[in-house]
DNA sequence: TGACTTGCCTACCAATATGGTGGGCAAGTT
DNA sequence: AACTTGCCCACCATATTGGTAGGCAAGTCA
């Protein structure tokens, strides 16, 4: 049950770019500085937000990487969702999964499903800028 | 983000028990051939659970386990709990974890919490009664 | 043109976790 | 003594995870 690193350092590069947003492009090299993270581990990270559109990149001199809307107008879950492939609990929930021979006497599955409910509203309901506000709508907050 | 197959099996077994409660001592045998799960695979499972009291074992002839309390009285919290580390979506939560040394500027840290509570209360809040008629006291039911 | 910067792609690697199997021993019953 | 049943190793294949290396592609600037 966790996530995986993957996922919460795409998490904390959102958050970078959000707030050393200056209307240019940042090069990967000051993302990997300022965060402590491997420039070549933190390579394939951007790849996939690039590839998704969150981020947008540009080569060459002047190149790097911004934020491609604004921050209120991500949800975590579409972050974390570049890297995790899916946030469901089980593979019986994953979309386009082989449906379960045993459903129908599995007394685990409306749990699952609700747990599954739960997991996804609430990455849904937190935008990046939540994050850097350090406000979480949630009183789930110990 | 998954719960691994272990805690998904301990869950099924222990529905299993409790459905085929009878008084006596149910062999490791015929609980794999009902949940369609290989019979040395589920020894390991049922080892844990044994081990940490959840069923009573008993051996020789006539022996098998049973359930060591009243449905009501388990949680799926603590059923996961036996073949699960933790439920914690961080290692930084986990319990003993060595100080975070980014835990004054990070922007995740309230999410995290706010998740690991999510989680732990959902799970805590169900019962083995409550699975075995499929009720789930939460509304978070598709 | 050519040097330089920066993102992107492919391949590789070690460590760990996961799911699963086999063999034998210990405990208990008849 | 024979049999049943749980328990304890040790092993294995595969996938995932976290991380590294090298070179190519695209774009900029002199």
């Amino acid at each position: 049950m966790k996530i995986s690193t993957r996922g919460r350092y795409a998490l904390r590069v959102m958050i970078d770019l959000a707030e050393n947003y200056s209307g240019s492009y940042i090069p990967l090299k000051e993302i990997a500085e300022r965060q402590e993270i491997s420039q070549k581990y933190l390579e394939g990270i951007m790849t996939d937000l690039s590839k998704k559109h969150l981020v947008d990149a540009l080569h060459g001199k002047g190149g790097g990487y911004k934020l491609a809307k604004e921050p209120q107008d991500y949800t975590v879950k579409e972050i974390l969702l570049t890297t995790e492939v899916s946030l469901e609990p089980i593979a019986c929930l994953e979309e386009g999964a082989p449906p379960c021979p045993r459903a129908a006497q599995c007394k685990t599955l409306k749990m699952w499903k609700g747990f599954s409910k739960l997991v996804n509203d609430y990455f849904e309901g937190i935008t990046l800028l939540d994050l850097i506000n350090e406000h979480i709508e949630n009183n789930y907050i110990i």
